[in-house]
DNA sequence: TTGATTTGTTAATCTAGTTTATTTTTTAAA
DNA sequence: TTTAAAAAATAAACTAGATTAACAAATCAA
């Protein structure tokens, strides 16, 4: 059933009755898009927060230069949306693009507030992922200003094993803040050191 | 009363009554601190989370090299912690330290608990300003991707204008992740050129 | 099976920002 | 009011990472 991934994964979490899921289940919705495909474009809002259930996904945006640069990437078992639109309800500056086939459990923000009033053991569960996204996010700000290219490519290398098969590395390297051939020099030079 | 700016800024939110502003009176307290004291000390569990009254305090880390990396100011009627220490107890990567006397409403993480369990409208706001610190620090890391010092330290400006008045300069060059001596020379290079 | 597009490599040159060192200005204590 | 300490400015030499450009693999459509 389609809908399994998700409820297993808030079962992790929070413990639901029959009554709260089926209400859950009514609140959101099961979406496929396909590679290629975007999920939310700059300068359209961000109707829906996602939850993945297969697939990948990268958050970018184009500067003023017209230069793309990756936020994030998200697979399986991550929540995937611009959560400045989505909680503002005014236009993206981001785009959502799916870098695979693609499978998300997905609610609006009116739904997101139905789903809170009605469940709080969920808002609770989202203050807490809130809170664990925003150390992440401190955390990469830390490692931009202690870290070298070098070092902030192992680290996303040990931090995210299973992203780096699955997408260019002209993607890791926009990621990372860094030139797609300063990524191959590092990388090079990792392969004659063996570290 | 002590208590005034605390209980103003949540007014702007929701609204409180009389039982349940005591009740967050018993699970909150008034602190004071002096200029130079240590609200968080690296290595040490950030018991509390504290909101500014009055006074300024910063959030840095030492890193391996010995160097000091400034990750945040915080002034009246911003929060202030080491998030991570506080919500998983344990030891911070970060210190928390008084610029100018300061006080503080404070609570500890078990407090915490008790007032989201006791006053739901309490968790839902921490919700809201939880994504909203997110979507500031991802405006950071996006910042840092596409601006050059110069431009980051004009955002800078322009986001905390109150900041730069209270703060030597060379605390202003570790936030923005750049030396003192090349603050120096951007901030030359703009009187020169009047921009 | 071929050609076209996407992805990755290598190397020379360039630049934003660092390092080191010295001097000047401001702050604060006595 | 003097003096020591902290903060800021200036400048030369240096480096991590960018830019440009040319080429080599890999992938994919037909």
């Amino acid at each position: 059933m389609k809908y399994a991934p998700f409820l297993n994964y808030i079962k992790n979490f929070v413990d639901l009755n029959e009554k709260e899921i089926t209400f859950l289940r009514s609140y959101t919705n099961y979406k496929k898009y396909f590679k290629g495909q975007y999920i939310v474009q700059q300068g359209e809002v961000c109707n829906h927060t996602n939850f993945i259930i297969s697939g990948c996904t990268e958050n970018f945006y184009i500067d003023q230069k017209g230069q793309e640069h990756i936020v994030t990437f998200a697979i399986e078992n991550w929540w995937s949306s611009d959560i400045s639109s989505f909680i503002t309800q005014k236009p993206s500056d981001f785009n959502v693009k799916c870098l695979e086939d693609t499978e998300v459990i997905q609610f609006t923000c009116q739904n997101q507030d139905e789903i809170f009033k009605n469940i709080p053991k969920m808002e609770t569960l989202f203050r807490k992922l809130l809170e664990k996204a925003l150390v992440s996010s401190q955390k990469r700000i830390v490692n931009n200003f202690s870290l070298s290219a070098k070092d902030q490519y192992i680290y996303f290398k040990n931090q995210y094993p299973n992203i780096e098969q699955r997408v260019p590395q002209y993607m890791v390297a926009s990621y990372l803040g860094i030139t797609k051939e300063f990524l191959s020099k590092i990388k090079a030079h990792l392969v004659k050191n063996k570290s």
